[in-house]
RNA sequence: GGAGGAAUGGCAGAGUGGUCGAAUGCGGCGGUCUUGAAAACCGUUUUCCGGGUGACUGGAACGGGGGUUCGAAUCCCUCUUCCUCCGCCA
């Protein structure tokens, strides 16, 4: 959520640069402006009247006390033309309150200056590649069959006990999730974040404070008897550790890594993109969050990049950085860089990780604040995420990348998470 | 799941209808004293939304929401959470 502030004094700047993101704000924007000019007048008009009855409250209360009934009792039928009017304007701060709220989560985040317009993946610019692709026979297997020759996933049996999307992991696949969740962790830990288990389902508040509610309502998994939602990502529960919350500034930068399981509905997903790994209502995923200084943000998401970059080469995969395009990135960021591995028997490129910069546009949603030093009053901080990273795709890259007559043979740096280094 | 009790500032804890944003203690910050520190003493100490260049000033908030009242931390309803007892259970 942008603040108000920032869209009253740089009105010009909000909109222009939300339509590097394709969004037209212009009239969400003139309202937003109309409506907060009347919320203040509201306010000022209700706070006035409100200092008027209180003012008279305090004065029968001292009538009462030195028992002087009858000018009490004038004083409190004064009182009611008073108490209607303070209704009747506040039930008008609250309807321009709601409308004014409901334009503002509208607004997406303002991209980063640097990020380039453009319609979607095709506008992304490639910040740089690495690995090596293998070269494989013609008659290469996608993961998926794979998967079946080694029998180390079973999606039919995970659909026979689900549905789509929610496969079953089985011998020493079920061992390579386990040995990829550990060493994401360990790296993770190394680097400087501290490691959490959270819930797995999240309430209506912290759905919002990340910005999955409401405008994303219908890809999460809803518990109806309870109200809660199961998470898409771990970002959920672990930024909102830091809901309703002011730091002092100098615990930044607060850095926190989660494994979860990931929950997403997928609605309106078909096609081969869904094959195999590709994509799935069940997946698991280490997720990495900061929360910094305003001022250190972007340094922290060039050290994200790094991290996660590290991550991928250590596993040995052909990756390439990709800088999304305004209108390829998502609601809440202001800056994202895509992270994609090559899959070779599918020839694909599969996006693992996405790491971004939401500035304070979730933290404002979250009232996550910080002081400096001394200081008095609060600031928004920053917030951060990226995946570090998730596994279905990196499982299809390792497998299709890595096959070879006698098996599967798996990258040096996991032989000792998984205790064996080939799959066969 | 059933029965009872509770929720107040960073923490502990008073306050049961009126000048209460809230006693007191601890902690924090500033000062006096001291070569320095401790102790002692003095002062200060929540957040949000407004008005004013500013001194300053209006309003809101005592778990959340609603109600009664001229007036609610205090009374009523409801939700949530925690504690005690019982039941069930990995």
């Amino acid at each position: 959520m942008l603040t108000l502030a920032l869209i009253r004094e740089e009105t010009e700047e909000v909109i222009r640069r939300l339509k590097v993101k394709n969004f037209n704000a212009e009239h969400i924007v003139s309202r937003i402006i109309e409506l907060d000019k009347n919320r203040r007048s509201l306010q000022h008009l209700q706070d006035s009247k409100q200092a008027e009855l209180n003012k008279i409250s305090k004065e029968i209360g001292i009538h009462f006390k030195e028992g002087r009934k009858q000018e009490a009792e004038m004083l409190r039928q004064k009182t009611a033309d008073l108490k209607e009017e303070i209704k009747e304007i506040n039930q008008q701060f609250e309807k321009n309150d709601m409308e004014l709220h409901n334009l503002l989560i509208q607004l997406p985040n303002l991209p980063h200056p640097s990020v380039t317009p453009g319609r979607g993946a095709e506008d992304n610019i490639i910040v740089r590649e690495g690995g090596k692709q293998p070269e494989l026979d013609d008659n290469a297997l996608p993961h998926w069959d794979l998967a079946k020759k080694y029998d180390i996933i079973d999606f039919e049996l995970g659909n026979k006990i689900t549905g789509a999307g929610f496969p079953l992991y089985k011998g020493k696949g079920a061992k390579l999730q386990r040995a990829l969740i550990s060493f994401f962790l360990d790296e993770n830990e190394k680097a400087g974040y501290t490691e959490f288990m959270p819930p797995l389902m999240v309430n209506q508040d912290s759905g919002f404070g990340t910005g999955q509610l409401p405008d994303k309502d219908g890809q999460m998994y809803y518990v109806n008897a309870d109200n809660f939602y199961l998470i898409p990502t771990a970002e959920v529960p672990v930024t909102n550790i830091y809901r309703d919350v002011i730091l002092e500034a100098d615990v930044f930068p607060v850095k926190s890594t989660a494994y979860t399981p990931c929950f997403r509905r997928e609605a309106g997903s078909y096609g081969k993109d869904v094959r195999g790994l590709n994509r799935l209502h069940q997946f698991d995923k280490v997720e990495i969050v900061q929360i910094q200084h305003p001022d250190k943000s972007y340094e922290s998401l060039e050290e994200m990049v790094a991290h996660v970059e590290s991550l991928i080469r250590k596993l040995e995969l052909p990756y390439r950085i990709v800088k999304l395009c305004g209108g390829d990135m998502s609601f809440t960021s202001a800056l994202t860089y895509d992270f994609e591995v090559f899959a070779a028997a599918q020839k694909r490129w599969l996006e693992v990780s996405s790491v971004s910069n939401f500035e304070s546009f979730q933290a404002n949603r979250l009232k996550l604040r910080f002081r400096e030093a001394g200081d008095k009053k609060t600031s928004l901080a920053h917030t951060l995420n990226g995946s570090a990273l998730a596994l279905p795709r990196i499982v299809a890259a390792l497998l299709e990348n890595n096959q070879t007559r006698k098996g599967i043979i798996l990258p040096k740096i996991l032989h000792g998470y998984t205790g064996f280094s080939i799959i066969d």
